[in-house]
DNA sequence: ACCATAACACTAACGGTTAGGGTTTTGAAT
DNA sequence: ATTCAAAACCCTAACCGTTAGTGTTATGGT
């Protein structure tokens, strides 16, 4: 009951779709490709498409699932006792490095192109501050309000989504960290703040 | 040359449209509602509808610009040598006391049942971080980077959003204040972190 | 009195999305 | 091997927000 045919059947009807779809939003730009020309690509109907993808800007964000995951395995999978802040930074890192790279670019600028695309990805950033709130909030080792959780998982999605836009991304990850830490450090009972990396600099 | 009738009747007709929504949006839900019910219901052609409102969403934000220019207000027509921080504390601590008070939960009512309302007013917000962080950017008696003033802006608006969903509400504005202060404190050459509320654990 | 233009109206359409109702494929139980 | 329920898929037709195209009226300045 491990794999399927079924489910291998489903998952390479859904990256067929997805494929099909990345195809045509960069040869011919995201507004001007229909859902009935993604379908049609992708060889199946319109409302198979749709009973993969919630909409059509899912389309692009295709692996949005991981990067939540990525995050919340941040918190709950860091060593023992190691700080909960550099961690978040580090994946932060890890992540804004991954968008930013050359070949990710082509996808960035369609995104930043289309008002739509843009609203969706702003949403679904904050479905992920959502669950890295409740990855924080339930540390046994962390013991922090509801509301100071929330507000570190909004700072460190605010810290990815202004790197990406920034001059030098790499910097303003640490730039904006150090400013997490100190807020974070304000809600911390214990003081051990070791790890706060003052260092701007690149790897 | 203030007060033209022509101005008049547009911002009347406006304003009849904009009634006319809220009050068809309350009463059978904003899904329930559509576009040519609006428009009948305001006596106007759905194209003059959509020359007023760009969306059927705005029709519910009738007064974001208000708010916008709110916050940038607090920034620019701050007292001489005013911390910057505890002013938008103030600004913020209002307009959370103004949108939870009773008369506005039915509104927020139907917004938060609305996904497409939810993702409307985030996008919004993020209009709003950035003109903020425009205004923090610009002010002479400030020196941050770029980065700074966007992400300062960022954590204000957090906050507002925050708090506005949180159990006691204006509790949430000083938890996270704190924070932000501190966040603050790091960018800012000056140490004079006066206005910073009750117990700061200082580094 | 005249005219450029703002404000509004009407129709028809476009494009994302969904409901309704069908067919084939699959996994499992007999 | 047969049977069966559910999953995956297909097709058609529509719904609804939104816009283009085009025309009409009211307004304000000259």
């Amino acid at each position: 009951m491990p794999t399927g045919r079924r489910e291998r059947k489903k998952a390479a009807t859904r990256q067929k779709i997805a494929d099909a779809a990345l195809r045509l939003f960069l040869e011919r730009g995201y507004d001007a490709v229909g859902i009935r020309d993604v379908a049609a690509e992708a060889d199946v109907a319109v409302t198979t498409l749709f009973s993969h993808f919630a909409s059509k800007e899912a389309l692009v964000f295709e692996q949005d699932e991981d990067f939540e995951q990525r995050l919340t395995r941040a918190v709950t999978g860091r060593a023992a006792h190691e700080p909960l802040v550099p961690a978040l930074r580090r994946e932060i890192q890890a992540l804004v490095r991954h968008c930013t790279a050359d070949s990710a670019a082509p996808i960035w600028r369609m995104i930043d192109a289309s008002p739509a695309l843009r609203e969706y990805e702003e949403s679904m950033r904050l479905r992920h501050a959502e669950s890295l709130a409740t990855a924080i909030a339930a540390d046994p080792g962390l013991s922090v309000t509801p509301t100071a959780s929330r507000a570190i998982a909004r700072f460190v999605i605010d810290a990815y989504s202004l790197a990406r836009e920034a001059a030098d991304p790499q910097a303003a990850v640490g730039e904006i960290f150090q400013m997490i830490e100190a807020a974070w450090d304000v809600t911390c009972p214990s003081g051990d703040s070791a790890g706060t990396a003052t260092g701007t600099a690149g790897p």
